[in-house]
DNA sequence: TCTGGGGTCCTAGGACCC
DNA sequence: TCTGGGGTCCTAGGACCC
């Protein structure tokens, strides 16, 4: 049997842990640059307000209903995500990490369920504040399903277990087809137009019909759903094999100078991904485009792709070939919004092909490298960097960030 | 004023090879 | 008039996820 265990309005929740005037009251986290809504508490959901809303067209509803709005704090989040998995890793030592707050968990070999299913959400739910709800089935997308019938029906409390062909098929028939985990909007759309409702009427089609116009994708999900385990447990999280980090800016810009400490710190951002998991990138690929929100104003998206001349993952390297190819498609007279740096052709560093004609010291770089590294991993912001500016015209907007209570010595909470 | 960021997998189609 | 057959590799685009 597999378990799914995931946090209930996870970013909401963290914000609430430290913040217990909070409960009761209407929670929202927003996205970078404070955009749109990307979590809810229940009373948020209650309201109506939905997931990705532009955060200005809730405005109203915000001031009257005295909604509490927080920015993304992912310091905060990311810690009390290892907080969870760390417990969870107590009561069964096969977990696979799904995302940020969510994880597999093999639960064969484990007798009474119900009961061990208790005590994993009652111990995370006391020990971090935290509350979660757990699916138990013999697939991963059964699992999800008892994930949202544990979240949605009190009477559950907090775990829902699929353990017979019956529970099984009374928990299809009660499930819209959209709400199946691997069916999209999509496919929704497509499956209602077949006159297929729930994940029921979904099951009811031959695995033939399924893979002709779903792929072989929508034929495991299928497969999974009536009852065949089809997708593994992965428990050593496989490296990337694509890189990308980018941001919308909070301000527009269109001066060459803050858009290339924008691309810089991007690109740096990236190579300290690729160190991480032991990679380097073989080419990488910058962008740069215009709000495309302001059809009004002048339009520009452009890409522009570099082949690195020795695989590599040196901040300084990458910086440069980044801005490199952030000349060959920069122009005057636009109002940029949004840049990234992107990699998506990665090896290992362990075996780099390396050029007859390569003029870097790579041994130097490598350890100056790693020194810059151990400088700025003492720092909760780095604090040695190339080429990416300080003061950022274009840097995120984060109006209503918590303080990072657990991570940062400063922020803790006082008891006077 | 104001619309996130970061991933994966699969398929179709073109280039190229013998 | 007529133009093989089989394969691989790569990329773009579309679908999905959180």
């Amino acid at each position: 049997m597999i378990g799914l265990l995931d946090c209930n309005n996870f970013y909401a929740s963290c914000e609430r842990v430290f913040n217990p005037a909070l409960n009761g009251q209407a929670v929202v986290v927003l996205s970078n640059n404070d955009g749109c809504v990307i979590a809810r508490s229940n009373e948020a959901k209650g309201l109506g307000i939905k997931m990705g809303t532009p955060f200005y067209q809730i405005d109203d509803l915000v001031r009257t209903k005295k909604v509490a709005v927080f920015s993304t704090n992912f310091t905060l989040y990311g810690d009390m995500s290892n907080r969870v998995m760390n417990i969870i890793r107590q009561f069964t030592p096969d977990v696979e990490i799904y995302s940020i707050d969510e994880a597999f968990l093999a639960l064969d070999g484990f007798s009474d369920l119900a009961n061990y299913g208790k005590k994993i959400v009652g111990t995370i739910t006391k020990w971090t504040g935290i509350p979660v709800s757990l699916g138990i089935a013999p697939t991963k997308t059964l699992a999800k399903l008892g994930n949202r019938f544990a979240k949605k029906y009190p009477a559950y409390k907090n775990v829902c277990i699929i353990d017979s062909d019956e529970k099984r098929i009374k928990a299809l028939q009660k499930t819209e087809i959209g709400d199946v985990w691997g069916i999209g909007r999509q496919h929704r759309k497509f499956l209602e137009s077949q006159g297929i409702k729930t994940a029921f009427d979904f099951t009811q089609k031959s695995s033939s019909w399924v893979r002709k116009y779903m792929t072989i994708v929508g034929e495991r999900t299928w497969r999974e759903l009536n009852g065949e385990a089809c997708i593994g447990l992965e428990q050593v999280l496989p490296n990337k094999k694509q890189i990308l980090t980018s941001r919308s800016f909070g301000n527009m810009v269109s001066e060459y100078i803050p858009l290339s400490e924008s691309v810089a710190t991007f690109a740096s951002l990236c190579a300290g991904k690729l160190r991480r998991q032991k990679s380097c990138a073989t080419s990488l690929m910058v962008f740069i485009h215009t709000n495309k929100f302001k059809e009004d104003l002048p339009q520009y998206y452009q890409s522009s792709i570099i082949e690195l001349p020795v695989p590599t993952n040196f901040p300084a390297e990458i910086i440069h070939y980044a801005l490199e190819a952030l000349k060959k498609i920069f122009k005057e007279g636009y109002q940029y919004k949004k840049a990234g740096v992107m990699i998506t052709n990665i090896v290992p560093d362990s075996c780099i092909q390396t050029n007859l004609f390569d003029g870097l010291n790579r041994e130097k770089q490598r350890r100056l490298t790693k020194t810059l590294d151990l400088i700025n991993s003492k720092y909760p912001k780095s604090v040695i960097f190339g080429a990416q500016g300080i003061d950022h015209e274009w840097k995120m907007r984060q109006n209503n960030l918590s303080p990072c209570y657990s991570t940062r010595l400063k922020d803790a909470i006082r008891i006077n």
